[in-house]
DNA sequence: TATTTTAACGCAAATGTGTTGCGTTTTTAT
DNA sequence: ATAAAAACGCAACACATTTGCGTTAAAATA
């Protein structure tokens, strides 16, 4: 369970103001094992939070380096908190992502091996990611 | 170059309708070398074809197997030819695909190598796709 | 060939996600 | 306490994609 002085600690690291609804943003964040949807996080602060502000808030996250764009089922805006501390420049995320296909959640794979690829045929590769689509856990159960 | 009795026999047999637009169409994937934007095909009908009709024709050329999405750098729908002849539920598409981040294009790589992937720690993985993302040959002359 | 059924079409309107402008409030710096 | 800067709410916008519906063209049938 993570303190609200550390968050306020990261936001002042980030110069990020510390609002309400920003700690508790990234709260949500910290909180969910899973990435978040716009949906999501519309729902969890359902009509007191203005969608501007939302996805101004998760705008300024991301350049910030606290969390990071990850592929969705529908190809809607969806973020995960970054794993270590990433750089507003320098965001490395070399996980792979699982898509389910029924829960239609994105999941990061976080001990996925990754092959180096840096060319391909001429093709001159800056990075890449991983895509993979299938059922999670809970889904199987079902 | 493909003949004209050739696509009305593709088309016959998936209970396509032989429009002049979506002769046309199929023509247009077939003769160029990458993937089409919505866009790109906008532009070469220009008003002469409505944009439902184009969406249209799409999703029922993707359900019929003979065009599948790939990814786009701004998340807009595109599609490419299949390869050899998928069925409505089974595409397979063994390539990866590359984002040129100069001009936006996306390039299937077609012999690219795919290591095999079934489970991921409980995941089930169906299949999955590989983004690169860097420069095609002709931006990286530029 | 004439007729009927069905898919495709054009047009306009509607969705839905995400963005922007702007005046107001809150936070932070002085 | 005050001024500057970042966040906020609200409304309007932009844009891709979808949908409803009456009309047209293609395919099937008589």
């Amino acid at each position: 369970m993570i303190k609200k002085n550390k968050i306020e600690e990261i936001f002042s690291k980030y110069g990020l103001k510390k609002t309400t609804f920003r700690i508790e943003l990234y709260l949500l964040f910290y909180n969910s094992k899973n990435s978040l949807s716009v949906k999501h996080i519309t729902n969890e602060f359902s009509s007191s939070i203005d969608k501007a502000s939302i996805y101004r808030a998760l705008d300024s996250f991301e350049r910030s380096g606290l969390i990071h764009k990850v592929p969705d089922k529908d190809n809607l805006l969806r973020y995960s908190l970054c794993q270590s501390e990433c750089s507003p420049n320098a965001h490395s995320h070399d996980h792979a992502h699982l898509l389910c296909s029924k829960c239609n959640e994105t999941f990061c794979l976080n001990d996925f091996e990754f092959p180096s690829l840096k060319k391909h045929k001429g093709f001159v590769i800056d990075n890449y990611q991983i895509i993979l689509e299938g059922n999670c856990i809970s889904c199987q159960e079902k």
